[in-house]
DNA sequence: CTTGTTAACTTAACGCCGTTAAGATTGTGA
DNA sequence: TCACAATCTTAACGGCGTTAAGTTAACAAG
């Protein structure tokens, strides 16, 4: 709080005018950061034609992008120090998964998706992507400090050469025909 | 600290006879952390025969397991209070990945899996199990204070749901064959 | 048995933090 | 002009991680 007080040019005890506490505080900046997030995806996503692949892995990358563009935003929207968990639904956006959903839904609509569960299928992105993001800000794979330096040290770099597994899988073709 | 040592039944500076600073006694935390999550994952691993998609699957499952059964633990290994994020490789197990990519080597060598790089296949399932566990610890997806209640609250489940996804991809066949 | 040494532990205190209490200053509408 | 609310200040409280200095217990060497 003293360190913000100062960057704004007035006592600690000031901000107590404006924010209840200092979690707060956290929390109405976590709630902006949440909207920029949002944007970003929401951003990312008309920019590619609806119902399309391209879509999906626009958003997927505009995740990512916003993710590494804004590191201290996301480790606010997603790390320990984010307010009670529950709340997240309750943020603008949703955490940029009702625009992932929506996608997909158009997407299996127009044929380009295998059909099934929207949910499901949506999760499984968001999980692969969100989970991409995490491991490389905790763990900096393909850094020279990393055992598996021979990983691309770009996340981007990584979600892409994820294309051909998300679009068929890992299972070996049954060679007999599926 | 003063916490722990009272804990322990002893006054709060006698700690620093044994830990640097708060940071040494969580690191050291952190290290058994790390030994009990590879260990979990391992013995998981272990209980499928090698080369199998079974032992793949068992690496998730365990993943997923310990995460939410050592919730604590969890944190400590990939929240924000993780000491330095480069530090990771040198702990042991590596967070579960050696693991991990030694059976996604088999399974390709047995012919289960189709094969390619195997650094990438790992990094795919690493992710997306990965950020399906801090996805639930995040935002209790299936939660009734979730707007996707209908979501499956149980991540082991929604595990399962990816079975398919995981096996074929998310695109649609195309028609003519493949 | 004494003595010196070392490990284990204590109390007191420092500086920093979030936060509260109480009061001062300032601008505004009647 | 005066009351009032908004805005801001200083002083201080209790808690934190941590340091300094001193005390106690155990034990090897003479």
């Amino acid at each position: 709080m003293r360190a913000v007080a100062d960057r704004v040019g007035v006592s600690a005890t000031a901000l107590y005018h404006y924010f209840a506490s200092k979690q707060d505080l956290v929390d109405r900046v976590s709630r902006r950061a949440f909207e920029a997030f949002d944007e970003a995806v929401r951003k990312a996503a008309e920019q590619q034609p609806e119902g399309s692949i391209d879509r999906i892995r626009a958003i997927g990358e505009a995740y990512i992008r916003f993710a590494f563009e804004n590191e201290a935003y996301f480790r606010v929207i997603f790390g320990a120090e984010a307010p009670d968990p529950r709340a997240i639904e309750d943020l603008p956006g949703g955490g940029g998964y009702p625009v992932l959903r929506q996608a997909v839904v158009r997407a299996m609509e127009s044929g380009q998706m295998r059909s099934g569960d929207p949910d499901i299928s949506s999760v499984y992105l968001w999980s692969l992507v969100h989970g991409l993001v995490t491991l490389y800000l905790a763990c900096r794979i393909g850094d020279e400090k990393c055992q598996n330096a021979q990983l691309p040290g770009d996340p981007q770099v990584m979600f892409a050469a994820f294309g051909d597994l998300l679009a068929h899988g890992l299972r070996a073709p049954d060679p007999k025909g599926p």
